[in-house]
DNA sequence: GTCCGGATTACCT
DNA sequence: GGTAATCCGGACT
């Protein structure tokens, strides 16, 4: 967990030191309050990075301030938050893939009604958008300012942190680097199992 | 102009 | 554990 100041210096430096941080803070947008449980990192030299050897378009904000938010669309459906790191023009993000619900969870659940439990309101990236009703609209957001209406804030203490895999990254597109992080106190708010539990 | 796949989810067996 | 749903951007004809 960080503050948004050492968040903001760590994202300008290294998106990989940057993401574990990010576990612990809370999600905020108007009532509604989360703890970040699970991040990813993307980074410009990386197969499976939107902006790899690419740019413009739909990925433009990539390229934009660390601290803003980089959202978008796939699978037909699905919105995903991101927090933009590196200088400008140095394209690299944090996917926030899971939190814990904190405040607000009766708005969140009239946004996910096919949640049975309240583990299903955030535990995935398309669920944590759907909940707090981010679409592209918050491309752009600075998510470091107290005048956001979709920010990250100093949050509580996180368990220990554990590294693995990154999820649903296709082979041969760096799959295998531990670029996923996880909060280990709090697996039941975590998108998947871990992909082998180290005993 | 058409095809294909994706940083996913939900439903079926 | 397998797969349909759903649609935009990029690759290719």
């Amino acid at each position: 967990m960080a503050t948004n100041a050492e968040l903001l210096a760590a994202l300008e430096r290294d998106v990989l030191e940057a993401a574990p941080m990010v576990l612990g803070m809370y999600l905020v947008r108007g009532d509604l309050r989360a703890r970040v449980v699970e991040v990813e990192a993307y980074r410009a030299d990386d197969p499976a990075c939107h902006a790899f050897g690419k740019s413009k378009m739909k990925n433009m904000a990539l390229f934009e301030e660390p601290g803003k938010a980089y959202v978008y669309f796939t699978y037909g459906n699905h919105w995903m938050l991101n927090i933009v790191a590196h200088p400008h023009g140095d394209p690299a993000a944090i996917l926030i893939r899971a939190a814990e619900p904190l405040a607000g969870l009766d708005e969140m659940r009239l946004r996910r009604l096919k949640a049975k439990r309240d583990e299903d309101l955030l535990s995935g990236p398309g669920k944590l958008a759907a909940a707090f009703g981010i679409t592209g609209e918050q491309n752009g957001t600075n998510l470091l300012s107290a005048d956001s209406d979709l920010r990250l804030v100093h949050g509580s203490k996180p368990g220990k942190i554990v590294a693995g895999p990154r999820i649903g990254i296709a082979v041969g597109k760096a799959h295998e680097y531990p670029w996923r992080w996880v909060d280990s106190k709090r697996m039941r708010w975590v998108s998947k199992p871990w992909p082998q539990l180290p005993s």
